[in-house]
RNA sequence: GGAGGGGUUCCCGAGCGGUCAAAGGGAGCAGACUGUAAAUCUGCCGGCGAGGCCUUCGGAGGUUCGAACCCUCCCCCCUCCA
């Protein structure tokens, strides 16, 4: 039977491991726990943080038992790994309340309540560590020679590092340490720039406890032209529906570079990989039909069947795309007839009856809608020709938007560029 | 603690008394071409119902008709010395 290990190894999931065959065997033979450590920098996760989600929840899928980490003190100090300046510190309320908002959002794809997958925070033990014990039990083990030639350190080096960021390491070596006396964790995964934390880790492990843990890191994900992954020109692409709406998430996904699309399938969905590998022979709208797949597999997994269903039909109805062949990707689950239009799933804003009987000028209207960051862009925008209402361009910027556009459905549809709807209705 | 070099609009990076809302590049947005892709070419890229006004060049003061540019103090970073 193919272990969890062949499963990262076939879908691109392994950047490094410590022991590839011992970990391939320890996975294949055993039941282990691993662990993912998460930052609480913010309320919600973004794209970046959807790898090791997915690892998670494949390392469940194979029986295996899985800590989700949240560093809620470890987040007071700020990983310099990755990080080419000191990161901005977060109140100790605000890191708290990013806590308990992450863990919400993990329990969403984690499982939790049979006990194989726990939530745990840092802060539980960090917090209650004294300085003095902690230099003499674990900063021991330390050697600062060493350290210093981490890569994340080194590069940090050059730009200045504080005391307080060249600890950050130490603590989530401890972390690790504690996971393993009190969790039986044996494995830590995480992003590439994890590395260097990561192997303190299982090394302290091995000095203090006199037996082996292990570390596996996953790609730092870009596009194919290196950019980072989940940013773009409305900002980041969280994983909270609030903060990016599963139609935006669908989007994102949708328009995802031609080179990525293989590579996308077999991180961010379940599919099969003999059929992801299918991909490789797709051009043109069949390739397409892949990013449909794709993001309706991606949004499925986030937000639940019925939100990548809303956001497929108003997708589908807004760029006049064909639905996915039956012969691409038959293990998804994506409609494969067309139903009834339906947009709703775009966002949309509401006006009364009386405002539009006056009429909006159009450039207000699109700051409004946030469709522009300001009104003196959504001018820009209008005098280039980068407006439309109901898919007809508008000619000035100042043009009055009103009843008049309004459609049968009590709606206004605009839309910024190529791909960006908004809806407006009738209050 | 001492000596020197720096902090410029999202990022890199010019500017060193008026012509600076600030060169150039990157990123981003739009138009054309397309496949809701990429590449390419073109335009835009602080805010404001705007050929004018307002807010920006680490922070606070000052000199000047006028300051991102000069002076003073403070904060932060880098290099060398201790």
């Amino acid at each position: 039977m193919k272990s969890v290990y062949d499963t990262f190894v076939e879908r691109g999931f392994i950047e490094q491991v410590t022991d590839g065959k011992l970990v391939r065997k320890l996975l294949r033979e055993n039941q282990v726990a691993c662990y993912v450590g998460f930052d609480p920098t913010a309320t919600s996760l973004h794209i970046g943080s959807l790898v090791p989600i997915m690892a998670l929840m494949y390392m469940r899928r194979y029986g295996h038992r899985t800590i989700a980490l949240i560093g809620g003190g470890t987040g007071l100090i700020g990983d310099p790994s990755g990080k080419t300046q000191m990161r901005q510190v977060l109140s100790q309320e605000q890191i708290q309340y990013n806590v308990q908002c992450l863990k919400k959002q993990l329990s969403n794809y984690l499982e939790l309540g049979d006990g194989r997958t726990i939530l745990l925070d840092n802060a539980d033990w960090l917090g209650d560590l004294k300085y003095i014990e902690f230099l003499r039990d674990i900063g021991r083990y330390f050697s600062v020679n060493k350290m210093l030639t981490a890569e994340s350190y080194r590069l940090r080096l050059e730009k200045g590092l504080n005391f307080v960021e060249f600890n950050y390491m130490l603590l989530q070596a401890y972390d690790f340490l504690y996971l393993f006396k009190n969790h039986d964790c044996v494995l830590q995964m995480g992003g590439n720039d994890q590395w260097g934390n990561m192997l303190a880790g299982a090394d302290l492990i091995r000095r203090v406890e006199g037996k082996m843990a292990y570390s596996m890191t996953f790609p730092l994900i870009t596009t194919s032209l290196g950019h980072k992954m989940g940013k773009t020109e409305k900002g980041t692409i969280w994983l909270d529906p609030v903060l990016t709406s599963p139609y935006e998430y669908y989007q994102y996904w949708a328009n995802t570079d031609d080179h990525d699309v293989e590579r996308f399938l077999a991180f961010f969905t379940f599919l099969p990989m003999e059929e992801v590998r299918q991909v490789k022979s797709l051009t043109d709208a069949r390739l397409n039909m892949a990013k449909a797949v794709l993001a309706f597999e991606a949004t499925k997994i986030a937000h639940g069947e019925k939100a990548a269903l809303a956001a497929w039909k108003a997708s589908i109805e807004a760029f006049h795309v064909k639905p996915v062949d039956a012969d691409i990707f038959p293990s998804s689950t994506i409609p494969r007839i067309r139903e009834a239009g339906d947009i709703s799933a775009i966002p949309f804003l509401e006006k009364s009856r009386l405002e539009l009987e006056k009429g909006v000028p159009a450039f207000k209207l699109f700051h409004e809608t946030h469709l522009c960051g300001s009104q003196s862009e959504a001018r820009r925008l209008l005098s280039q020709g980068g407006g439309y209402v109901n898919n007809r361009q508008i000619e000035t910027f100042d043009k009055k938007i009103g009843l008049e556009h309004v459609n049968d459905h009590s709606e206004i549809l605009l839309r910024k560029g190529k791909k960006n709807y908004f809806i407006v209705k009738v209050k």
